[in-house]
DNA sequence: AATTGTGAAATTGTTCACAGCA
DNA sequence: TGCTGTGAACAATTTCACAATT
């Protein structure tokens, strides 16, 4: 168990199995085989073990996990065995969508406040939070205890606002511009990329490729029909 | 250059250089070389090189690739040299914020039809574009050459919509769903799942990571204060 | 009998290092 | 000389396979 490496990969599947078992749990089952976990996400049963190992062990040979302790252990591991306190900054369409958006609430993730620099929405109110100018972001942060900031800003204006929160203290970005943001080592920043994702399944469409499953992620085939009909210069095919 | 293999991460890391490569040709260089690309991206020149070097030579040895041709080849590669109709079912929060994000249409993901099932919804209208019900769905996608829908409804609907979908003849859809979607292997999908991005923040928040280089996806390091202060069984340590 | 937990093997992905070319 | 393209080396991740346990 020493040196462990806890990839990316295993983190977001820890999310998978947290949701699963979040049916699992409403389906009244007291336990659950790594073999029945990786069904429904579509994994193998070795991967499931694997990654739970890096954690703990938490089953019973014999017997499978413990439906509600998996639950809560993986809760724990997530950080999502508590609330966080949420800003958002940036009103505009994806912004205000995310306001309203229960999921994020239902997991603990509670927007408490909403800042934007544009005059004209500073006051107004979106699901009883009241819009707070760009000025107020240092003090407001603090008074509010806020540890994760939401920004759904333009990419024009991304680097500046990021640098500024970064100020602030925060340690932990959601960006959901479409670009690259530079932040110092000690702050986490993710970027949802939905661009990235419609174009990840165009190349999909045109290359024709074999469906990925779930266990095999590699995409082999590309190339023949579209590559050459069109004429790459593609060495020593 | 014999079976090839093509990672999810070489495509989404293609997604990167073509934007690098939008910022680049801004700027006017008409030559950019892997080391340059690299650094804008935070990857190693080697990578740039690998991924690059999977569809073909596209550079000139000692010079660097030429800036506007790889971006064309890029666009190639991804399907995006073309626009694409996009139909987007469930205009609740996220559908509506959708319909007026700029960057889809900026790359040719050009949304012609909104649909959804609730009667208050059809009818109206978003951006010019009048909200249909589902009943129309078979017939309005084959008549406006839809291609890739973007699905915005709640989880508990999801997968009924999606069979529809797929009923229609539809090969790659955008989800939005916080939930694993069974499509038949022809069809491509891609879900957006923006709570389990908050997730990985919070984890990495609790565990107090070394933030993860680019270079470096591991994430070592987990365990120590966290795991065992809190008394995690965790085997032999 | 069933299923976990985990080293070892296999596979996949990244980086190195250098030949080859402009 | 500078930089690409790529096989080989290395690193990370996944899968296998089986001992351990209930």
């Amino acid at each position: 168990m020493r040196d462990r490496k806890i990839s990316e990969s295993t983190i977001h599947r820890l999310s998978h199995y947290y949701r699963a078992l979040t049916t699992v749990e409403r389906e009244h089952f007291d336990t659950i085989s790594s073999k029945e976990l990786a069904r429904r996400e579509k994994l193998t049963p070795a991967q499931v073990r694997k990654d739970l190992s890096f954690f703990g062990s938490f089953g019973t040979r014999g017997l499978g996990y413990p439906v509600k302790e998996l639950k809560a252990k993986i809760a724990f591991i997530l950080g999502i065995d508590r609330s966080w306190n949420v800003a958002l900054v940036g009103v505009g369409n994806i912004g205000s969508a995310l306001v309203s958006y229960k999921e994020f609430g239902r997991q603990g993730f509670n927007i408490k406040l909403l800042f934007d620099n544009d005059q004209r929405k500073i006051g107004s109110n979106h699901k009883g939070i009241s819009v707070l100018g760009m000025d107020d972001l240092e003090r407001q942060l603090r008074e509010n205890k806020i540890e994760l900031v939401i920004l759904a800003v333009p990419a024009s204006s991304a680097q500046a606002i990021v640098d500024h929160i970064v100020n602030c203290g925060i340690k932990a970005i959601l960006n959901f511009a479409p670009i690259k943001l530079k932040v110092p080592d000690d702050v986490f920043i993710r970027t949802e990329n939905m661009v990235m994702e419609l174009e990840y399944l165009s190349f999909s469409l045109v290359n024709n490729l074999p469906r990925q499953s779930s266990r095999k992620k590699n995409l082999t085939g590309f190339g023949s029909a579209r590559s050459i009909a069109r004429g790459f210069d593609r060495g020593s095919v």
